[in-house]
DNA sequence: AAATAACCGAGACGGTACGTCTGGTCTTTTT
DNA sequence: AAAAAGACCAGACGTACCGTCTCGGTTATTT
């Protein structure tokens, strides 16, 4: 992920390269205080008013920051929808359980509560950005990128699924992820996002799909 | 559906008042040269340079049409995309056929023919409408009814399959369409939709799940 | 306000030509009720919110006139204000008294007053016809017209006093009324209009300052 | 004068509150070139195709300059009238002269040819304000300390003249100027200007017309 | 300590699209 | 045939943002 920070080349995370933590050039660094100033702002003017409010100008303002200090690091409001949606995903750990139904609700639970308006509030952000990575195709691979961590993970769900044998035999794990997957997705872009005590039942009705899915090709 | 005709209201049914058919109004009616050329001009721009060179001054200055007009029967350009949308939908038939598997590959081949670029391309103005419905509830509700016409559709397919004894005893028949149009539905949005040809198997796949969720509830 | 309302009221006016003044009853002919609806709405929407509220669009929806009709007849919004003007000025009698100085103050009087707010108002109107008459030389024409309408009046009451002996010997006419005409008009432009009651000082000093310019040339 | 330029105000005197004590940057500031740009750019419109051509849009589009600039600073078409005005005044010199008489015509030719279209073709400009002003007070106040601009150069020239004896004893100085001044004002609103030869023969009347005033009040 | 380099806030700038309003013309129905 | 009602094309209006730039001023490193 890591959209609009890549300009700012070696970006000392925790540190990569203990000891060597020279810097290669002069001048002041990069103000984090800012960079969360403007992050907050964004999301205060979507709870407040929408995205329709969303505005550089008003990022700008809100956060006391200057315009050529905000389109220095997120160039697009696309950018700042993004650094939104990976601060709020760096909290979600990798859901660890006794078997699969576990796990996947554990994962479900998670990502649709991150999702909805009354958890983390993502989904309309997400929304968003797929729709507008139809006509910004940098949005689109940054998208893409971030399906593939969500991917990851279930990915490793369905891995020690299969392991402990608790997978139908010869099912087509890239087919089975999609499938786990579009159900929530498509839910979300109704706007008819299922509450998590729900979601147990979206799973068993998954996992029997899944069933019903084995033997194939 | 049919937004952005409201204001016409109900044109003259048959007589309301016997005797005395007055109508409401005197003064020109609408144009439909204008509504047609409007509605290719649309068309064409997205065709040409892609949604983010839709602009309603683009829009109204290639139809040869005032602003006024554009703006008093299209209000926004969520409008215009419904009013393509509508406009491509009127086409497609219902599908009848042999058998659900069969009735169901030619349902989806044409929804997805719909949607793909090198079929009705409506597919990225779909995505698009959805995005925008987020801030814009009258467009949620005309994206919802869409919505309910291809459910229908479904419905009554699934509903002579039932009658068949195609499908599994007990299947709830609105889980059920859920789960068949959530898949090319996250093919639409992550912009990886199905060639034709690809279609029978994903119907295939689906009738697996379904016959794996039967007996629930 | 109960201006232009009565499009029904019987259009007897005084029969202009006899005789001909008749027309088939199949359809409407131009009203003498419409011209007197245009005018009032004209003026009732400029007492009401200002000259920058006159619009053709409202004058004709307030006078219940289609937009055709009124630019048939007034092409421009100057013509509306001529008509206005020409309206009022019909009432002005020309003065006559015992002297110059009498006469003179009438004249004047009876001129400030058709100008002022409160009087007939129609000062705002008149420096408005000026400035468009800039841009406008239909209407620069017209205004001469109206000015020499004016120019008459006085120059009768000049010539009458010049035959009974009140004016010096060899005054310039033409340049003596410049004279009288160019003070009161200078106050109307300056929005500095005098009271009725500094009319008869006005007049004082003018006469003085024909005096003193008598003997020239 | 100095109309549109308020918001470029007074730029902080001393610190205000001491202790906290805000920065002191404010960003670019106004560019000159563009102003001139502007400026040039309606005159220029004006003189082609007069001034019902005269449209902010174009008059933004011709000097290139962005319409936010143009109504940050000229906030209607009248605010760049009197920029024109203003910047063609300042050329004016102060008349001195060996007497009242030479001094006068100096201050009315150079008045006179200032409005000229032969000359500074200010005169339909300042018509127009005049006009307009009837609806914009803030337009009107502007035109008051325009006026009182001039007036000031002839309240000196009176003044020099009385201390000279050259003014009959007793008159009044404020109602001699507004009688000096309507005579040319009134030539400018009816479209007879003098000729610059013309006006010497003007000031003698006008003369003229003070000694008959004299002694009054 | 001075010079240098990169950052920062503020905000003016040239542009473009917005959605509204008005000007005139043309069409449809009524009188 | 003239008039009402009103839809139409055209384009200016004034506003809001866009993304770029310039202006002073602030840190931090390098000399």
């Amino acid at each position: 992920m890591d959209l609009g920070k890549e300009k700012h080349g070696s970006p000392q995370g925790p540190a990569e390269i203990s000891g060597d933590d020279r810097r290669s050039s002069v001048g002041a660094r990069r103000s984090e205080a800012t960079e969360a100033a403007i992050l907050d702002a964004t999301a205060a003017l979507i709870a407040e008013s929408g995205y329709g409010a969303l505005t550089m100008e008003a990022v700008a303002k809100r956060a006391r920051a200057g315009k050529a200090t905000l389109y220095r690091w997120w160039p697009t409001k696309a950018h700042l929808l993004l650094g939104l949606i990976s601060r709020a995903k760096g909290a979600m750990p990798p859901p660890r359980g006794a078997g699969l139904r576990e796990e996947l609700v554990a994962y479900m639970t998670d990502m649709v509560t991150l999702w909805r308006t009354d958890g983390g509030g993502m989904g309309p952000l997400i929304r968003q950005c797929y729709a507008e990575s139809w006509s910004n195709p940098e949005l689109a691979l940054a998208l893409q990128e971030e399906r593939r961590a969500r991917w990851t993970m279930l990915t490793e769900i369905l891995e020690r699924a299969e392991a402990r044998g608790e997978l139908p035999h010869g099912l087509d794990l890239s087919r089975a992820k999609d499938f786990l997957m579009s159900w929530p997705f498509y839910r979300l872009m109704t706007d008819r996002l299922p509450r998590p005590e729900e979601v147990a039942q979206m799973v068993e009705d998954s996992l029997s799909g899944l069933q019903g899915m084995a033997g194939q090709r």
